[in-house]
DNA sequence: AATGAATGAGAGTTCATTCAT
DNA sequence: AATGAATGAACTCTCATTCAT
């Protein structure tokens, strides 16, 4: 009884530890120099044990990106109902940049790699990337019925705000921030947000 | 006399011929996968005839970003001042979209790509970033002085506004907009940018 | 228990098998034209595989120059010590004859090649060699206690009958003998010793 | 009439340049890793014009082994005949030391390196060799008929001093001297010839 | 006399993956 | 559950050499 319970347990902890390590790899190095033999060397097992937990190396990063999403869903969808939907559209901006900000490896891989994206995603990723877009669906729907945004269409208002941190996280995930050495880049993001923000609150 | 100029303008040709089937090939896999072997392959030279043309393959590449950032330069200087500042900002925000979409590869070698730009840009591809990007601050500073955007410094106003094209056309280079398709990807980009003018004008 | 010392035994066998073949490729092309496609296909394995036995080329030759000093080792420390001084010196130059004559390839690359030894040798190479010639100049040591080479440096004795034999085996390895073509080379050789220890006996 | 003189002329010098700086490529990095492009790059010229002085790479080495041959001669021939066998012996061992000093590179193709010498010598090369050889053996012999090494084949006298010498300046180009690194190596090598020639002399 | 353009062959090495155990 | 052994395919890059000019 107990013993089948620990065998899992170590099972799943060993998933968690390859994927773990192919999260910081992949973000050290990049996804295509990540080799299952560097993870493999990095948790000092064999390359082949590996491949008992994942299929192949797509379906680790795919397995990563999942994990990517419920991390992402669990932040997102954090957002106290009870303020006001303007401040809860506030909440979400620092929020995601928050997220990036914790896990650059997985916020890489899901919103900017394309490399190992060719073929689908499992239905799990797409599901919660779908709920954790529709937090930003829903919470735009009630600012407008507030008055908000008048005669936007929610959809351009929603890809509208997502693509401004959605740019500004890129930029600095991709280290193209360099043009603004003379700035700390982390304030200028939030300044950008808080801009954005008041924008949007005479709107 | 003339055979000389007929070779010079050949070999200018071939040299072009590799930059241009290195960004399709690198456009459709990546850089990572995009080997010498392939692009030589595809312009049916042998692999040896491109290490005349380029030491290796950081070579190539940064020739490529750099031919990427003179047209990028090229569309994004051509606004005219006699507009006012704040139609001049519209219409940097619609050439930086046509940019991207004519040219996606140079896009996402100049902006997104991590992997060969590890090591320093060329100083001629930094030049042409930051004239490019000069021409955004001048705009934006031109608008401050006409009263828009009270209160707010320059560097942030610039930075929101490029983080938002920069987000909206990196989400489709990298294939992010599955969620949106019921929609037309082009449209929903283009409205999102006059919400975002919209939102600008009024401030 | 049986199986595992027997897939042990087939590895180390395996392991020999490349070195054999490598020392005996490169004897016959030399080391820069002995290629790790050479050395697999001549033991019918992919070159992958000796990768898993040898971290790469100067390794693989490394390991060979030690197993070389080993081999060299065993044969000069087989010299009875009780046989007078004289004598002794006498059968260690001809053992350092047979032993160039059973393994010209170790000879080349122990004492002959230059190219794969810029980088250091390995420390028990360097122990080996240290005490192989160790040995000649023991013998020489006592030699002198006995009355011979008077008021020579024992040093001074031993580079002379070092570079002697030395000279004499690596003309025949490089094939500079053709001089001789007249004459059996193994016999000039060896009454060449002869003369030698002649000369020393005498002194 | 003047100018064809000196088109000859500068043709002779390309081709002197061509083999001094193969010669001293060959010498730094050894025959395999001297490339034709690397002698072309050092010259300023291109590689295709090394073809047009040597038919290939084993051309131009040959040509470089001959030219070593003759100064080689020009160093061993120049023995003053005036002097008592024994004493042209000496000199011939001091000449030897003298050559292997002052040119290593030529020493070692024309001497150590297997590399390009699989395919026969020229002709004059050979040539060269025997001569210089001669003056060894004609020594050799005159110091036989001076009543010198009794009952001794002169060919095996010849072959014994010549191979401790070409053994103690093998160690010194192969650099395997470190042993002796507490000593002055080239002190080293002429004490031992010293102390042959003492032994020699009372023989 | 000299060169620029081009190439086939091959180098060392790494990769994802499989199979038997 | 985990591994050691092995491999085919691919990589970047360099080489000696040729040909047209």
């Amino acid at each position: 009884m107990g013993i089948t319970e620990r065998k899992e347990r170590e099972k799943k902890e060993l998933r968690k530890l390859i994927l773990a390590t192919a999260a910081r790899l992949f973000l050290e190095q990049g996804y295509e120099k990540t080799s299952m033999r560097n993870i493999a060397e990095a948790i000092e097992y064999s390359p082949t044990t590996i491949y008992l937990y994942f299929k192949d190396k797509n379906e680790l990063f795919y397995a990563l990106s999942e994990e990517g999403f419920r991390k992402f869903f669990s932040y997102v969808n954090n957002i106290s109902e009870e303020l006001a939907p303007m401040d809860q559209l506030k909440e979400l901006g620092k929020v995601y940049l928050q997220f990036a900000s914790d896990h650059p490896a997985y916020y890489e891989l899901m919103f900017i790699l394309k490399e190992p994206m060719e073929s689908e995603q499992t239905a799990e990723s797409w599901d919660l990337g779908m709920k954790s877009h529709g937090v930003l669906t829903t919470i735009v729907n009630q600012c407008i019925k507030e008055g908000h945004f008048k005669d936007q269409s929610p959809d351009v208002v929603a890809f509208m705000i997502w693509s401004f941190v959605h740019g500004a996280v890129s930029f600095k995930i991709c280290d193209r921030m360099k043009m603004y050495d003379n700035l700390n880049h982390d304030y200028l993001i939030n300044d950008s947000l808080k801009f954005m923000n008041h924008l949007l609150e005479k709107n």
